[in-house]
DNA sequence: AGCACGCCGACT
DNA sequence: GTCGGCGTGCTC
């Protein structure tokens, strides 16, 4: 269905088919040999099409309130943005049975969800007292009129979310005295990481619809929040990046949250941002916009740094008497790891077991080590399908690989020579939680990452095990550096996070700062012990000296932030520049490269920058090999002109490789 | 995206 | 002689 281009119908009127077909209404009509739902962009009195080869329009869709002329406008901008089909942009957020070509009811559910949700808000709770930073920020938020797009810069636990939901309130009030149903779009990273979020907001808004949008939701579920947020019944909606392509006709305000978090960017598909797409769409609604962020995404940034954005500072925690965590660094040439952990951070993980505290371990790696290699004769894992490493599972006692899920036995012996002693390399979570139970036999160990929670609901399972207090050393993925709100955690410990400051990508730097910011921030946040005890961080480093962990041990983002912006001034890299990348792919990595060389030579045109086409860090994944061609301007409209014609052409030609095109690409 | 048509290998 | 492999092309 979604085609690069749209198709003409005619529409009759006939006793079965009376209603006039309007701009946003679905229809059925006929398609090759089947009968498909489309959506109705234009309706016009003729066609470039002789009238001949037009095919009449089945029926009219009556039961679903035209989507607005507004919302086909943003998926239009979205489609063009992007460089895609607008039938891929608008026709997937919309539930499943409206796009099936059998019809069904849709009254029953709706009923139902409204109970539900007043049964959801036994005990509503009142709005909390706010300091006055952030009653600063709920005032200048509330009095925003038209596009005001906000950075609201705030440290973990700086109470950002009361800030929300009191602008939201302020919001949605003036809507209601001025006699309308006003509407508010939340956007979180990942819902299920948030747990929390949701319940607030439904017990501080016992008289508004709350409803989520996710990708974990079921059909049903799905088609019913929909339609609340489209019928402008629900005041306000809670969801992941889809959810700014919901239609909601009274939305008077976008809130952001955690902005700089990846999860934003669809890494398939259509690769939207959902972030950009929202700034976008408040601008075209003029409506405030806020992206809140302790450490905001280095684009957003300097829109506030040169006043584009207005930016609102929450430097003090929240919470009564919580002070921020103290961040040290642990110099590992100094202080030798064992089994993964220096000296200082297994005393340091003593005292909080001596005292009934929790620890927390991050360590982005998961499995037990990410190489297994032969010192006899150099022997390593690697994957036969893809450049990258066999990852060794010890409790599967499996070799997988990441990227393409093969798994195979481990070799009892080198697979080369022979020898029988073939060696772990490096420390993923599965070693750290071995080591862990051998220094701390007592200790209740528990390691949160993508395998030990495959399982659904799983996840939040271990979470509320960490919760309950049943848990003294937490070790985990970057899954356990979001949303959750240890009461009793005192400690955070960073074990291994110097690959990243020297990773090819530029943007590996801005991640790890925030992933750092973020772990910190799960310890102390609840108020300071009695005993004067404050949390505490440990990284564990080489380069102490980095300046990276000098701003994470200071705080201070801002000065963090305007290095990079000058590293990346200086480089020509975004957001100085304006980037879109092709990627090509097929068996022969030759016939990947032969074709992005034709399509480097395919369009010139001053003002655009066509870089050589090169194979991709990771060239083979699956069997698959893939290369990429970078194009770059300092100008987003020369960039934009330049790539709707240039992907006209190479549509046009006929190739076996497989290709596609990403505008603002984030893993280069 | 579907779903055709279309031209070449192993089977009742 | 057919069944079916998925390459190429069209759908108002």
């Amino acid at each position: 269905m979604p085609l690069a281009m749209s198709f003409d119908y005619v529409w009759q009127r006939s006793p079965e088919n009376n209603i006039a077909p309007v701009v946003g209404m679905l229809s059925l009509v006929p398609f090759g040999r089947r009968e498909i739902v489309g959506l109705i962009v234009e309706v016009a009195a003729e066609s470039s099409l002789g009238v001949d080869k037009l095919k009449q329009v089945l029926s009219v869709r009556h039961q679903l309130a035209p989507l607005s002329e507004e919302w086909i406008h943003f998926c239009r901008f979205a489609a063009e943005y992007y460089q895609r089909p607008l039938g891929e942009v608008a026709l997937p957020g919309l539930p499943k049975n409206l796009r099936a070509a059998t019809t069904v009811a849709l009254d029953r559910g709706l009923k139902k969800l409204q109970k539900q949700t007043v049964e959801n808000d036994a005990t509503p709770h009142a709005a909390a007292l706010l300091n006055s930073e952030q009653q600063i920020a709920v005032d200048h938020i509330a009095a925003a009129k038209g596009f005001v797009p906000i950075l609201l810069f705030g440290v973990t636990g700086s109470g950002k979310t009361e800030v929300y939901m009191q602008a939201a309130a302020q919001i949605l009030a003036r809507s209601e005295g001025e006699g309308e149903s006003g509407q508010v779009l939340i956007l979180v990273p990942e819902i299920n990481l948030t747990p929390q979020l949701e319940g607030n907001i439904r017990r501080r808004f016992p008289d508004v619809m709350v409803v989520t949008l996710h990708s974990g939701l079921a059909e049903g579920e799905r088609t019913h929040h929909w339609l609340a947020a489209h019928s402008g019944k629900a005041g306000i909606v809670l969801g992941t990046r889809l959810a700014i392509l919901a239609s909601m006709p009274n939305l008077k305000m976008i809130i952001v949250d955690e902005e700089h978090d990846p999860s934003y960017k669809q890494q398939e598909g259509l690769r939207y941002s959902a972030r950009d797409l929202a700034v976008w769409r408040a601008h075209q609604l003029r409506i405030p916009i806020v992206l809140g962020s302790a450490t905001p995404a280095l684009e957003t940034w300097q829109h506030a740094q040169t006043n584009r954005y207005k930016q609102l500072n929450l430097r003090t925690r929240a919470v009564p008497d919580a002070i921020l965590p103290t961040v040290q660094l642990i110099d590992t040439e100094r202080d030798k790891p064992s089994v993964g952990l220096t000296s200082t951070l297994i005393a340091a993980i003593k005292r909080r077991l001596e005292r009934g505290e929790q620890s927390l371990l991050f360590l982005n790696r998961r499995g037990y080590a990410p190489v297994i290699n032969c010192d006899a004769c150099g022997w390593v894992s690697n994957c036969p399908r893809c450049t990258a490493f066999m990852v060794l599972h010890k409790p599967e006692q499996r070799l997988r690989c990441h990227h393409c899920s093969l798994e195979q036995r481990i070799p009892r012996s080198c697979p080369t020579c022979g020898n029988v002693d073939v060696q772990p390399l490096g420390r993923g979570t599965q070693r750290i939680e071995e080591g862990l139970q051998g220094l701390f036999p007592e200790a209740r160990v528990l390691r949160i990452d993508a395998d030990s929670t495959r399982l659904k609901g799983s996840a939040q399972a271990a979470f509320e095990t960490v919760h309950r207090g049943e848990v003294d050393i937490l070790i985990g993925t970057q899954m356990v550096a979001k949303g959750h709100d240890f009461q009793n955690l005192t400690l955070v410990g960073v074990l291994n996070p110097d690959t990243a400051l020297f990773s090819q990508d530029y943007r590996a730097s801005e991640r790890l700062f925030a992933q750092l910011m973020q772990v910190a921030g799960r310890a102390g946040r609840a108020a300071q012990k009695k005993d004067g005890n404050i949390s505490q961080v440990l990284v564990q480093t080489r380069y102490p000296a980095h300046p990276l962990y000098g701003a994470l041990v200071a705080n201070n983002y801002d000065q963090f932030a305007t290095s990079l912006l000058q590293e990346r001034q200086q480089a020509g890299l975004p957001p100085f520049v304006h980037q879109a990348l092709m990627r090509a792919e097929a068996r022969e990595l030759a016939d990947a490269m032969a074709f992005l060389q034709v399509a480097a030579t395919s369009l010139n045109i001053e003002g655009i920058v066509m870089n050589e086409p090169i194979p991709m860090t990771m060239t083979r994944v699956a069997n698959i090999e893939r290369a990429q061609l970078l194009v770059e301007s300092t100008s987003r409209p020369a960039l934009q002109a330049f790539l709707k014609e240039w992907l006209a052409i190479m549509r046009a030609k006929k190739t076996s490789v497989k290709w596609s095109l990403e505008v603002d690409p984030v893993d280069i």
